[in-house]
DNA sequence: AATGAATGAGACTTCATTCAT
DNA sequence: AATGAATGAAGTCTCATTCAT
């Protein structure tokens, strides 16, 4: 369990030319094939024949690809669209929730198209090692940012209170969209736990913490 | 691939007899093995042959029990302790954080046996729809009792907050420890972030949501 | 490469009872055809699926006798007859070419049933660390019964020779003859072999081992 | 399953031209990998990506000289050294043993490059005809040099012994250690068998020999 | 002349499940 | 009630070989 081999991954043949192919080039077919079965049905789950069929290429061109199916897994991790974002231009000074509303849309539509990648990526991160390293990694970067766009948009007065946790929490409710809410993804449940985490800053919640059991 | 139900669970055949068999009657000896085995490489990856390895059983005598291997999980869905508990005594009237904190605790507690396997069900929910829907189940019930703690911990004046989505908050914050955090889990975070809610809430976060979006 | 395990072989189910399988024990119906088919193209050309075909057994209970199919292989090495036979019985003293005769004779009367088994070993000897080392302990075992047999053969008068020599190479050309011979298995050359090297030390040769260049 | 032959070997694409591959001609580093790599493993377990990866050549190269896998194999029995060598200079009449111990070490010398080729062509000569009879070939006329080299060095009173089986003993001896003996070639062993042989030859062994079982 | 993507047959192996005892 | 031998479908992966470029 958890062999990551760095190899594996043998290079796509045609990078940038033009795709004869329908729809992308083959490795990108696979890949995308292989990412949707997964995240629909597991990794396990999923043998790679219904890969090869779903991408409709040969069976033995996925091995050709990806020398086992891990690789496949670890490629998709690889492929994750970069969740770093210049997020200073989303920030209003003053109005911490919709700076805030903002981020989680701009980080949700780069996400889009990943999403349910993303879901499966949750689901496998404890039986391999390269997705979970990759996954504690990102939730580090979308901590980091709310903490940033947090503290950008606080009015000045209010620097005392506890940004960090609000932040953490924020991220915990983003992951858990993406992570175990997978199919009843409520928009108004987050708008509104969005504007109840911003409100709770702009009192000044988390500040003194008061006897801590 | 749906749910079977109904049949598939055979009854154990000596069922309150003394059990001389080293450690639960067998029956149980093989969902303990089970639970630890799907929690640890998940309900695909877990071979029939290796729970009965564990449970120190013939592996015939693990279809004798559960005739499908799905079964092994919907009888481990039917064994979670109840998540219903007799809150009001956790509660003191005027403190949030503490009535919340002494709640996660028990939650903890019940489940501490079978953090693990919470974590599984997590993981397999969208596969198995049983599996889901207990878990929906459990979702809701929980929601439901923290609201039901923070109705009676805070002080009557500040009735006016979002306490609906101050519940949700921390309910998915207790789910997305059992069901994602699994190995890194630091109790000092949870402490602050309950903190953070129940501070926001006695200062009125989420009253007035402004101008949402 | 040359991983042995000391597990992998399961045990027999019925050991010692009457078969009413056709011909030998399920296992031991198994163990015959794979030597076969070893022997005749080898061990990695022979597919588990054709071992199943002749054993006329489904090519699931091939691995569930032998978990892999190197395991075959170091149970037909498990198999083989023992070498060890009390030799003295053979000798008659004067006739060491007799004496000697009589020996291979044993030998490959006692191998003859796994001749081709033998070539087999021989030819995969170096592939398999097990199987290698079982080689090269018969043949120490069958150097040092030759030489036992030709000191108790030979006249009191001539004990001068090399008779150490005169052994391996008599169990050089035994071994030649099992190992790569297999087609053209001339008894008269082996004959006139022996009688060769009895007359040989009949005659002192070896003894004075003149300027070894 | 038999031997192709004819076709299947492909003549080089730039015969004569001088090399600037590193190493030989392209083909020849083909088919240097391929011995290597089919005496270490066995021809098939030797896969041809593999012989591409240590040639430095790329896959389809492999296919563009040699067709066949097995095509490779004929090539390099073909490509064997030529067993014949003028005998007559190694002979010093008189001195039988010195003679042969001259003998085996030109034969050595010449095979000492392709010392593990030979020793891989006898593991697959009863899988491949082409293999065998080019084996048994080389067989008969070591056994004639040897025959040859020995009535030259004999003294003229002797000759009335088993040249015959002598030459055929040692050749054996020598096609022994080309064969089987791989790792442990111990040179000493060789040379006391040489003279045993010899001197048993100079005692006049074989001549008569007495009662044949 | 040379390349490496493509192909599909088939190898080994695992496994849930059945069944005779 | 309990067992483990038996079964065969299906999984992952390898590989010789072809072919368009």
């Amino acid at each position: 369990m958890s062999n990551e081999q760095g190899e594996g991954a043998r290079r796509r043949p045609s990078d940038s030319g033009p795709d004869d192919d329908h729809g992308g080039s083959t490795r990108e077919r696979i890949l995308t094939a292989a990412g949707e079965l997964f995240a629909e049905h597991g990794f396990t789950a999923t043998p790679t024949s219904r890969i090869a069929e779903r991408a409709e290429v040969p069976k033995g061109l996925i091995h050709y690809y990806f020398r086992r199916k891990q690789d496949l897994l670890a490629a998709l991790v690889e492929r994750l669209p970069d969740e770093e974002l210049e997020s200073d231009r989303l920030v209003v000074r003053g109005d911490v929730a919709g700076s805030l509303r903002r981020l989680v849309g701009e980080l949700d539509a780069r996400l889009e198209s990943s999403m349910l990648l993303s879901h499966l990526l949750w689901r496998e991160a404890d039986t391999h090692d390269a997705v979970r390293q990759a996954m504690q990694q990102r939730f580090g970067v979308v901590v980091e940012q709310i903490r940033r766009v947090i503290e950008l948009a606080m009015p000045p007065g209010l620097a005392g209170c506890d940004v960090e946790t609000a932040a953490m929490l924020l991220a915990r409710v983003i992951n858990h969209r993406h992570s175990v809410a997978r199919h009843r993804t409520e928009d108004d449940e987050l708008d509104r736990e969005i504007g109840f985490i911003a409100n709770a800053l702009e009192l000044g919640a988390g500040s003194p913490v008061v006897n801590p059991a």
